[in-house]
DNA sequence: ATTCGGTCCGAAACCGGTTTCGGCAAGGGA
DNA sequence: TCCCTTGCCGAAACCGGTTTCGGACCGAAT
């Protein structure tokens, strides 16, 4: 009886099986065993298989940190939240965790977290990780279109994936979800409802996918054959409230939109309140298609019609593309896209009033008017 | 001109500066350098403070990985959030990462994350972590009355502190909300508005918070002088539809509460929907108060009155004791609590119906009855 | 029979720290 | 004066892997 595990008392932690442990099991030295378990070319085929079953039926996991120490990469995926912007990723915070840290077991991977205030602090925080090798590579959530993470890292030369596109895309692996399709089939839907004139709500300009879901809006009236009225777009809308002051904004333009796209859907709930002071019912009188499938929206009243991400094979996808990264993929061949799936709720339908008495109703609201 | 860095092309990286750079520098050796910086007793006072002040000047940092290699500690939270329960920690989360990451790095600790569904395979993955020294210790967030995690870690010899407390407390350490004292002034509140009859829907037994909410709110009931009907103390709401179940149950039972305390804001939510079918209005017929302070609550109508959880100090306070712990305090004296804070909403308020009235107009609502 | 080039593996250095051990010098007591 | 502490630091082993270097062994060509 071989006694391969040291004694084990009542509870004795399951002493870790070393790579020196393999290799006096198989008669030779721990330098042979490494190199057979990590594909080196001058070991030969059956001496390679042999260490391999070997390393596995002794159930050997090297440690991450002691093979760092040499290679400098521990198998750790860097994740630096923004704190400092309200709602941002809030909702979905969950699901992207429980993604990237599935196929990152799956591969053998941790994940390290940080957090930071945008800004310097958070370059500084990512530079601190890389500097004190917890982290062989980041993923960078909610990228903006001139986004100072990427040049950082780039300079830096330290491997990353971003979530959503940038402007100057070069080197750079992605993953995003194309809401400039679902901006395009929110206009072609309201078409088929009947609405001609339709008006865009659209998120900060920072942010990248600002500009892609605008130019899918646009894309989609060109489509539909009707006119952009330059005055029926506006941007900027984050949260709640600022979606309000924007549908507010609209409606008492003097020729309101019949029905609103939005880019966010925080600021599509907004359009709920407005509508409410305005005295117009959404979905009969005002319709609202918008984009992020928040959970909040399927509680409104009624149930807002939303693009939904899903923030779990988000994070699974960009997991993968890291992973595959730091292992020396050229970036150019990990860019990945994904369709945002169309959830119906309520909150859009055939026109029921002409914009004419929607300005009406919206005047006699006793909302200000812009006229 | 001493060229203390290597020489710095166009963007190389930094050079990081090592302990036996340090060393050579002061001219003696690294060991020495180690045992100074890491305040050894047999090392002269005023040598330390020259250590000290030599690798503060030349920005020295010590790399955990290889500081690990030896003393198997990498100065690493481990978090794993479980995945299955819906609705669990989702919006706190953020606030929560963002607590415990701003101590770690003050400290020069990072966090990693991994998620896990329940039940087993979230302890071999906590088991993988420790195994593979991925994390010197844990943060437990919401306990069990009788937590596996606990047991397995306890078992393992390995740090933890819980966000909550158990039933066995022994050898733990922890940081919790005092949900009961919450409860408790929610009955005050709703008594001295007026109520004599008050129901309480409390969460899932499994969850330790659970006992001692409900025991919170019998302690304010009798602090109040009201008898407790036990037909009027449910449990198991976590959800919204739960708690609209929940609530319609108790309105149903022929002689209703004029006010309800719930455990749980998720299923304080479910309330509105029972009383919207019953023709009830929240905060005039019905009163409600509840805990968590998610922000649902303030966007329903009216605004729901809620004891608020402050996740982000709570994430603050955990990551602290559990550093303590790790270096070694002992887990009777990090025990921490806190107390939720009020958020005054407007649904509660003095009783506008009797629960007779009340059980009529359930009654003709259509809404089935239970007598 | 020698030389030569490949194949395959052992030996040892190396990564960046920590910790043990032992020795030198100063100080104190006999 | 000598010995024995005590304080302080250098030298080297060690943690668990990776990687470089060189040598043994083989068959084939000269």
């Amino acid at each position: 009886m071989g006694q391969t595990a040291t004694k084990r008392g009542a509870d004795t932690p399951p002493a870790r099986v070393k790579i020196s442990d393999v290799a006096q099991a198989l008669g030779m030295t721990k330098g042979t065993v490494s190199r057979a378990l990590n594909g080196y070319p001058d070991i030969a085929k059956a001496t390679q298989l042999r260490v391999r079953r070997k390393a596995e039926a002794m159930g050997y996991r090297p440690l991450a940190q002691a093979q760092g120490m040499r290679t400098g990469r521990t198998r750790t995926i860097g994740l630096v939240l923004q704190t400092d912007r309200p709602g941002a990723q809030r909702p979905f915070l969950s699901d992207f965790l429980a993604g990237i840290s599935r196929v990152a077991s799956a591969e053998n991977w941790t994940l390290t977290v940080a957090t930071s205030p945008g800004g310097d602090a958070m370059l500084s925080t990512m530079e601190r990780l890389v500097h004190e090798r917890k982290s062989d590579g980041f993923i960078i959530p909610r990228t903006f279109a001139d986004d100072a993470r990427m040049k950082l890292l780039r300079r830096l030369d330290v491997p990353f994936v971003l979530f959503g596109r940038v402007q100057d895309p070069q080197g750079c692996a992605w993953f995003d979800i194309l809401g400039e399709n679902a901006m395009c089939d929110a206009v072609m839907r309201l078409h088929n409802h009947g609405h001609k004139r339709i008006g865009f709500i659209g998120g900060a300009s920072e942010y990248n996918f600002s500009h892609l879901r605008e130019a899918g809006f646009r894309d989609g009236m060109a489509k539909a054959g009707l006119v952009c009225d330059e005055s029926l777009i506006t941007g900027g809308a984050m949260l709640r409230h600022e979606g309000q002051h924007a549908t507010e904004a609209m409606l008492t333009s003097g020729n309101p939109p019949t029905a609103i796209v939005f880019a966010v859907d925080l600021a599509a709930l907004g359009a709920y309140d407005a509508a409410k002071n305005a005295g117009l019912s959404i979905g009969r009188d005002l319709s609202i298609i918008s984009y992020d499938g928040i959970p909040e929206g399927t509680w409104a009243d009624p149930v807002l019609t939303s693009f939904r991400v899903d923030s779990l094979t988000a994070g699974q996808r960009l997991a993968g593309l890291l992973i595959r990264r730091v292992r020396g993929d050229a970036p150019e061949e990990l860019r990945e896209t994904a369709l945002a799936e169309l959830q119906v709720g309520g909150s859009d339908g055939p026109p029921a009033l002409t914009p004419l008495k929607i300005a009406e109703c919206v005047g006699a609201s006793g909302m200000a008017t812009n006229i």
